[in-house]
DNA sequence: CAGCAACGCTAAAACATTTTAGCCGATCAT
DNA sequence: ATGATCGGCTAAAATGTTTTAGCGTTGCTG
């Protein structure tokens, strides 16, 4: 059982005090008038004896812990992983590390981990944040944790966020339709309060409108989704529809699912478009053309205006919306 | 901005010491011969002022954070994401929170993680250990630092390790090949070092030998397996073959993406089967006949073997081979 | 009646840091 | 000669906990 090497053991071997080796090792040697040549013997000692500073105490001392926390939906879903990553790795780069828990969207567990995290005395937050979260959150704020929204943000809540331009992505998709001469689209998406769904809809049902196109919305339940989904696949008037648009991954998914295991010549020869990219979309017979999220740019402009906020006090509520690219495949 | 409530600020409030705050609060006023009426005041006190316990000087004081660290090849890989999803919740539930790192494989990087983790004092360690790192790990062990390898382990480092049974496995596979009658399988693999890949080739190869089936392997390079893939796939001398096998989700996901783009008669008559099973396979047609790890019990067994030996500093050195099973779909 | 346990609490040390005030001698300007 | 400044360091407070030693009073036992 190894004891880690404290201050007091560097400044006990070098007959100086504690107060002395702390200022030399974080660099502040200079503007204490410090002598080079002790500096240089603290130096040498701690390298010798393996000190590693013991971030609790830091924190402590400073009430700046170096911990951002990352709440998701499910990081086991990729899309969530793929943004953990990301985060992960500004947060690396800037002398942070990354607490991460996942809130299933349910607002209980959601508040309990958020709870966990304002214990462990994060710097600032990353969050997705579900349904009816927008009292825990401003709450959080108000006990001055930095918080952002990413993914998708919350109308009753003054969060600033990084969010995808979903508007923007939506209505994009239908003028594509437009061009590729698609006249009758099935438009599959959910009925939820959140704001990716409500911008993805009203978007593309703008552009609909604008299109003139027809299109028949489908609008599932949160809760129900998925089954919802199987029935109306498997119930679909193939003759009155030539193109599918699932606005999200885990409906993309399900449906291709669905439509694959079916094997119907009539399901086939549809046209499919989907917001997001998962990786399936590569493999899947044919391609599937989709809009894809700028994934690493808004993980990279949330954390650092995170940490910027963290840093500099000012929370100044930028809030941004990228832009994402059309990403064209074989399915339409 | 909101100061934190202190163990200090109900101490004031109730005029009694900071010492018996603690003791209530962590419910050890029986044996500290505190009054039932004094704790309930406390409680109380507690609640009203939203008193939360300040992790970090807990931490210090105690030695202990509550807190293990996780590290991972890509958490943006669906099948460590899944398994952080699984750590993360046993852990919550036992009071740990979990800090997250992506090795990339790469060592440089992994030592890194450790060091950033160390300083963090984790109370333990979950790692997807990397080429080349018993080291760093062996000296993580002896720092007292409880350490569990999991879904791989290194042979020179005598790390506990939780993992699946990859031998039988791969064993099993092959039995599974003899019983639909394939007589020349392609055997898609990679020539690592890693436990997992070892133990899957021996496995496969013993069973071709059990069972005198016609095998042809192919041991791609780690560095390079995804060019010589497409290669290996575009030039398969389909009148040889009737089956494939890969050894791993990232061969298999690459390979089918391989397939499916050369849309060639031969390739689509054959048989696929493969370990792991990522959501792709139920996608995509025909759906993928595979070999499934237990992911829950698996990083169930890796939390609690960990949080037990964090505990109970009894380095018990139980190591764990789980089986999982086969998963038959419409590919074999 | 001496000794002792029980009671209900307090005081203080300890954990590893960071940061500020200040000490002592030497140099410098007035 | 006086006062100020500076160079190089130390001492101590502070961060929020947990834990142990112990204090003064009662009541009981032998």
């Amino acid at each position: 059982m190894k004891k880690n090497v404290t201050l007091n053991d560097i400044a006990q071997k070098l007959n100086v005090s504690v107060g002395l080796v702390s200022l030399v090792l974080r660099g502040k040697w200079k503007e204490n008038r410090i002598s080079e040549e002790m500096a240089k013997k603290v130096n040498k000692a701690a390298k010798d004896l393996g000190y590693k500073p013991n971030a609790m105490a830091q924190a402590l001392r400073t009430g700046k812990s170096k911990i951002i926390g990352l709440i998701v939906a499910d990081i086991a879903n990729p899309f969530y992983g793929k943004i953990a990553r990301i985060i992960e790795n500004e947060a690396y780069n800037k002398g942070y590390q990354v607490i991460f828990g996942s809130s299933d969207e349910d607002l209980c567990k959601f508040e309990k981990v958020v709870e966990a995290m304002k214990s462990r005395q994060v710097d600032g937050l990353l969050v997705v944040p579900v349904i009816g979260s927008h009292e825990v959150l401003q709450a959080i704020q108000e006990s001055n944790i930095p918080t952002i929204s990413i993914d998708r943000y919350l109308t009753d809540a003054k969060l600033p966020y990084v969010v995808t331009d979903n508007y923007k992505g939506s209505y994009d998709i239908g003028l594509y339709l437009q061009q590729k001469g698609y006249q009758n689209i099935a438009f599959i998406t959910k009925e939820s309060p959140l704001s990716n769904f409500i911008e993805r809809n009203k978007g593309f049902e703008q552009s609909m409108k604008d299109t003139g196109i027809n299109y028949q919305k489908h609008a599932l339940s949160v809760d129900n989704w998925n089954e919802e989904l199987v029935q109306l696949i498997r119930d679909m008037d193939t003759s009155k529809v030539d193109a599918i648009y699932f606005a999200q991954n885990m409906l993309a998914v399900e449906g291709l699912k669905t439509v694959n295991a079916l094997h119907s010549d009539e399901l086939d020869k549809l046209a499919i478009i989907s917001f997001d990219n998962p990786e399936i979309f590569e493999i899947n017979r044919p391609t599937i053309t989709c809009y894809q999220q700028p994934l690493q740019v808004l993980a990279e402009k949330a954390v650092q205006e995170l940490i910027n906020s963290i840093e500099s006090k000012q929370s100044k509520d930028i809030s941004l919306k990228i832009e994402g690219k059309l990403i064209i495949r074989q399915s339409c």
